[in-house]
DNA sequence: TCTACCC
């Protein structure tokens, strides 16, 4: 039951094997580059720490490798002179500057990044889309909702753009021209018609501009960010030859939040870029990493990537960024987060990436609190703000429920409700779900319960080898282990066809994490479950879990308003304010004039911000900024 | 406090 092609594309994405990322045991070769003065390895988080501590130190940066190119030059391609001055941020805006990618001044034609002759590799490209005829894609793409009930809908889907000089949306992918390959490939996955965010958030990055999304990825968000990113490079100029160089140069970067997610992104966007010459290479932690350094020296023209081993091949100088024309950060919110943002602002802003607005930076998350929006601020220029959203009915897809269950009852109610949904069979052979738990050990513990029970599960989180992690995913995926037990590893981003139900077993303590969450179901069409067992240790998300359940048009059950109530009582709810009452990132908050005193303070670097919307419904704004319809929100 | 993020 299909009512989108995005999802049955997504569908269709998943069912694919992560070919990509099927590690092996080989081990690390080369060793590591001597490196004076540093440790053997040390965690990423605790390396944060160091790094900020010592912010203003230019020296006490480790020893810049130096790329092992014999071509003569020797730079480093870490922590170089984009922060010379110790500032946190970038050095000084660059509003003067010339856009290279907006004025069109690329008029050459074969500009992809890659040593060999293209013409060679497209002959041996494997072809991406060998997976595509297996039944779940046929069943897809033949399904007739795919290209009705739903972009019916999508017709109501409030949009709201702010910025200046907003590009107009596109109605059909005809109207861009994005060049022959890249249109064939839409033609093989059998897209026939853009999403609302690709309508809008296409041309916005085609005409150069930098760009903040609100975005479902079921609707196509990967699509939105890959195919601007494409036919850019394709129509760019070609990027100038390494001859010989160790050192990958790759144009476009996408950063994710998990690897699974980056194996994902890769994966699709391998189909897009299919008979480009256009090279997409992944690299993440967790697998050996020989592979990525062929896979990187055979020429990489979109790197995708999760932060850690980026910095690591940085560091290695296997990777330099000095070519970097587009960033894409997807999971935007999440990358910006107190625990990933230091590693962000590193690779961002501590390398030889060119500064904004000499490159094009687009933002993609369904989840955008507002100060996490204007910290970003701090890596676009100029930017034009997207919110693409259902505020009105229709997200009724996810039923969701709370009930109370102390911890000492969790995996009673559980079984219960696994027995339930086996006996009902409502959800068909396929029927999946997945429960959700606070720490790593706690899946562990449940999974081996659960298992003890007779249910089939399995487990996916960090402790796990990423053998372990995508083991887990492909036979959940496939239903052979219809009980995925995961952390929040799996919160974000993954496509997985079929989950009937969403368990949180644990509630995050983040109301945000929640939205993600319960996204992973009620896609496709599909009616979704998602269940919470709340108690006195979930009292800080009484009150926005009651607030959220509210706009979704949810039962909220007395004891929870009582309990959101009884919370806010005091203080005045820390929780919900956090976003600034309208929780959900629907909203510039360029808007918000509470973010706006003092005149120009985030303007600074040439953020301006010009007012007004386009393509908005009338009647329109006022509804959104309260509203969290976001049960397929990614 | 938890999660995620390189060996």
């Amino acid at each position: 039951m299909r009512t989108s092609w995005a999802d049955a594309v997504a569908n269709a994405e998943s069912s694919a094997a992560v070919t990509s990322a099927s590690p092996s045991n080989v081990a690390i070769g080369g060793a590591s580059p001597s490196r004076g003065g540093r440790a053997a390895y040390v965690p990423p988080h605790l390396r944060n720490r160091q790094q900020s501590s010592e912010s203003s130190a230019a020296s006490s940066a480790p020893a810049p490798s130096i790329a092992d190119s014999p071509s003569g030059i020797r730079k480093p391609a870490f922590f170089v002179a984009s922060d010379a001055g110790g500032s946190r941020r970038s050095s000084g805006p660059i509003r003067d500057s010339v856009r290279p990618s907006s004025s069109g001044a690329r008029g050459g034609s074969g500009g992809w990044n890659s040593r060999g002759a293209g013409w060679d590799r497209r002959e041996r490209e494997a072809n991406p889309f060998a997976d595509d005829d297996d039944d779940a894609a046929e069943a897809a793409f033949n399904s007739q909702e795919n290209s009705g009930i739903n972009f019916d809908a999508y017709e109501d889907i409030p949009v709201e753009t702010s910025g200046e000089n907003v590009p107009p949306p596109v109605n059909t992918f005809a109207e861009i021209d994005l060049g022959d390959a890249l249109t064939e490939n839409i033609r093989r996955c059998k897209y026939v018609k853009p999403t609302p965010v690709q309508r809008h958030a296409i041309p916005i990055s085609l005409a150069g501009r930098d760009l903040m999304a609100c975005a479902q990825t079921g609707s196509g968000k990967t699509v939105a960010f890959c195919f601007p990113i494409i036919s850019a490079i394709l129509r760019g100029t070609p990027a100038p030859r390494q001859r010989g160089s160790r050192t990958a140069f790759p144009l476009a970067l996408i950063l994710s939040p998990t690897r699974e997610l980056s194996v994902q992104i890769h994966e699709e966007a391998r189909k897009f870029a299919f008979q480009t010459g256009l090279r997409v290479v992944v690299a993440y932690g967790g697998a050996p990493i020989n592979q990525q350094l062929r896979d990187l020296e055979r020429g990489v023209d979109i790197l995708v990537a999760t932060p850690g081993r980026l910095v690591d091949l940085l560091e290695r100088a296997r990777v330099s960024l000095q070519h970097i024309r587009y960033l894409a950060l997807d999971e935007a919110d999440r990358m910006l987060d107190m625990g990933f943002e230091p590693q962000i602002r590193k690779i961002v802003e501590q390398t030889d990436m060119p500064p904004r607005g000499q490159r094009q930076t687009m933002l993609f998350s369904a989840t955008f609190p507002k100060e996490i929006q204007r910290m970003a601020s701090d890596f676009l220029y100029n930017y034009i703000f997207l919110a693409v959203g259902r505020v009105g009915s229709s997200t009724d897809l996810i039923v969701q429920r709370v009930e109370f269950v102390l911890d000492s009852d969790k995996r009673s109610y559980l079984m219960d409700l696994l027995h339930a949904q086996r006996d009902t069979g409502a959800h068909g052979k396929h029927a999946l779900t997945l429960v959700f738990v606070e720490t790593k050990r706690g899946a562990d513990s449940l999974e081996h319960w659960l298992c003890m029970n007779g249910f089939p599960a399995t487990t996916i989180h960090g402790d796990r080898t990423q053998q372990e992690r995508e083991a887990a995913l492909r036979s959940f995926k496939s239903g052979a282990t219809p009980i995925l037990v995961a952390t929040d590893v799996a919160a974000r981003g993954l496509d997985i066809p079929h989950v009937a139900h969403v368990i949180n077993f644990d509630l995050p303590n983040d109301i945000d994490d929640y939205v993600h969450r319960i996204g992973r179901t009620g896609r496709a069409g599909k009616s979704g479950l998602a269940t919470a067992f709340f108690n006195d240790s979930n009292a800080s998300l009484a009150r926005s879990l009651s607030e959220l359940m509210q706009e979704s048009n949810q039962e909220v059950p007395k004891w929870l308003s009582q309990y959101a109530a009884a919370r806010s009582y005091g203080s005045g709810s820390g929780r919900s304010r956090r976003t600034g009452g309208g929780r959900f990132g629907g909203r510039d908050f360029r808007r918000d004039s509470s973010y706006n005193r003092g005149g120009g303070d985030y303007y600074s670097g040439g953020n301006g911000y010009g007012g007004g919307s386009s393509g908005a419904p009338s009647g329109y704004g006022g509804g959104y900024s309260g509203a969290g319809v976001i049960s397929a929100w990614d």
